[in-house]
DNA sequence: CTGTTAGCGCATTCAC
DNA sequence: GTGAATGCGCTAACAG
């Protein structure tokens, strides 16, 4: 391991005017400066960061919490491009990611809180948004900075987020506009997740612009029931449905194949979260409200390393 | 922040002998040892794991490497699982995990050349298998050591993994013994692969053993054509068929419902890498080989930490 | 069994 | 502008 020594000595200079130049201290003649650089990279020096965060008393990494999978959604495979998204960001700046993940409650704040502690990480990005979280209390009362990705859940909070309402409006109006459809269905799956109840506000607010009346099905994941069955079931009542907004693209697979099987013929669909590695869904008529994950966990770091940034919102597009 | 000279003074010893305590160090009295531990307890101490690490010389971290963006596989929402489990086997021992995940190869080889350098990590886990994988090449350059979920690529390599083969087997076992089907549809994506491959020799052999030829449907997700059309047309083809086998449950999902709508009637169907929150795919004829991720992430940190383990294959088991 | 000393690699006083 | 000295929190010799 070649050290900062390493470095000063074969510039035959101090430990400290190495340490300076490498850090761009303003008190450093441009020379040196550039002198000890090359010299640094020539040698292929790379710092050691438990030294650095010893001395700082900070840590150069960002943790990121996960859900606890007691309530692991339906959004799953979105989460490793946010993570990919986030060390985009991070790596620039040296920064390392951390993970703190658990299946319950208790379990996650306990690592969270070794996290802060043990490793004196000052950044978390939060990837699920909840009220009361236990989580954000720990994180509020050790004063360290954090973004959630989602709904914010108080005013000074940081955050990453889409315009849900927004987007669920655009579907609902693609919907009329490109595809002439008329009697949209509009399925969601556990609308306590504050996402999905503004998208399909956004959603219904399009319909009643139009003069539409507009139709929900709620298909609960939790439940192990038949759904197939259920679902089958209700679409049979409705055979004028000649459109579907789903905020699940597996929901969407799902519905979408019953509703063809049933009517015979197919029917225009937007989904929302799409799975990159599911292209099983498509064809003329389906559409996807694309968020961009990678996009959004690079605003994440952002927000969180610019003390000036409060938060970010990540435009979408609709797309096939 | 308490450190241990905090709680050595209060104690009324010296440093290391505290430390030496918290330690478990043998040649400590098992008297001063509770006391010491009692008062750190008391005092809320934590050690500073960048001190730690920094007089150690090493990193109480793991590093976890996703497939890069590039490769991405059909078995995304199976990473997070693992994750919980290696944190679930790492946070008793005050380990942490931090992950390196990048597009592409070159960023990828690069984020675990910082982590070994700049963080001093020692340990780590593949969540990919691939033979020439560049990343491995610097593991081993550097000593450090790791072990792949997967198929290992050499001799010594530690590797937890599933009998993707006998999984094969005993999945085509199941389709002639519980359901009687006598033309069962082998559905597979992309067997270079190797776990996929095992599992279609495996499917194969069980068919062979019971005298009965065996057909195989390769399905590349990577194509971004009608899927739909195209397996519904050579479905057509295969009228007779009575059963499937699928390396995966999205595209068991898929071909459940096109066969379901063209026969007019449902087919028993195996799936391999069940999605937790995919409940959409089930009923009286639907089976998953439950291949138990949690339980691979786990193991995984148990291979690495024991210098005995080389290697854990995790059992599977077929159920609803 | 326990205390003293020294040093991990780095950044930061304080002098010059 | 630069060097010498000090300490971050902890562990590992080396005494005793």
């Amino acid at each position: 391991m070649v050290t900062i020594r390493d470095i000063a000595k074969r510039a035959g200079v101090s430990g400290s005017t190495a340490s300076r130049a490498l850090n761009n201290h303003p008190k450093i003649s441009q020379k040196t400066r550039d002198k000890i650089k090359a010299i640094a990279d020539e040698m292929g020096y790379l710092p050691n960061y438990n030294a650095k965060n010893l001395t700082n008393g900070v840590s150069n990494a960002i943790g990121v919490v996960f859900p606890p999978g007691e309530m692991s959604t339906a959004s799953n495979p979105f989460y490793v491009d946010i993570l990919m998204g986030i060390n985009r960001e991070l790596r620039p700046r040296n920064g390392v990611l951390s993970v703190a993940i658990a299946n319950t409650m208790d379990e996650l704040t306990a690592n969270v809180a070794a996290l802060i502690s043990q490793g004196l990480i000052r950044y978390f990005v939060l990837l699920y948004s909840k009220k009361a979280d236990p989580v954000i209390k720990l994180l509020r009362e050790q004063k360290v900075d954090y973004v959630v990705i989602g709904d914010p859940n108080a005013e000074d909070e940081c955050f990453v987020n889409n315009d849900n309402q927004l987007a669920g409006q655009k579907a609902g109006e693609y919907m009329l506009r490109k595809f002439n459809a008329k009697r949209t269905l509009f399925v969601e799956s556990d609308p306590e997740q504050g996402f999905e109840r503004k998208r399909r506000l956004g959603f219904q607010q399009a319909m009643t612009t139009a003069g539409i009346p507009s139709e929900v099905l709620k298909v609960s994941l939790k439940g192990q029931m038949k759904l197939d069955d259920a679902i089958a079931q209700f679409l049979m009542t409705r055979q004028t449905i000649d459109g579907i907004v789903t905020t699940d693209d597996r929901l969407g697979l799902m519905i979408y194949q019953l509703l063809w099987r049933q009517l015979d013929r197919e029917v225009p669909l937007i989904s929302f979260n799409r799975n990159r590695t599911n292209n099983l869904l498509m064809g003329p008529m389906v559409r996807f409200v694309e968020l961009y994950p990678q996009t959004m966990g690079a605003a994440a770091v952002r927000v969180l390393v610019d003390p000036a940034k409060h938060s970010e919102m990540i435009p979408f597009t609709i797309e096939r």
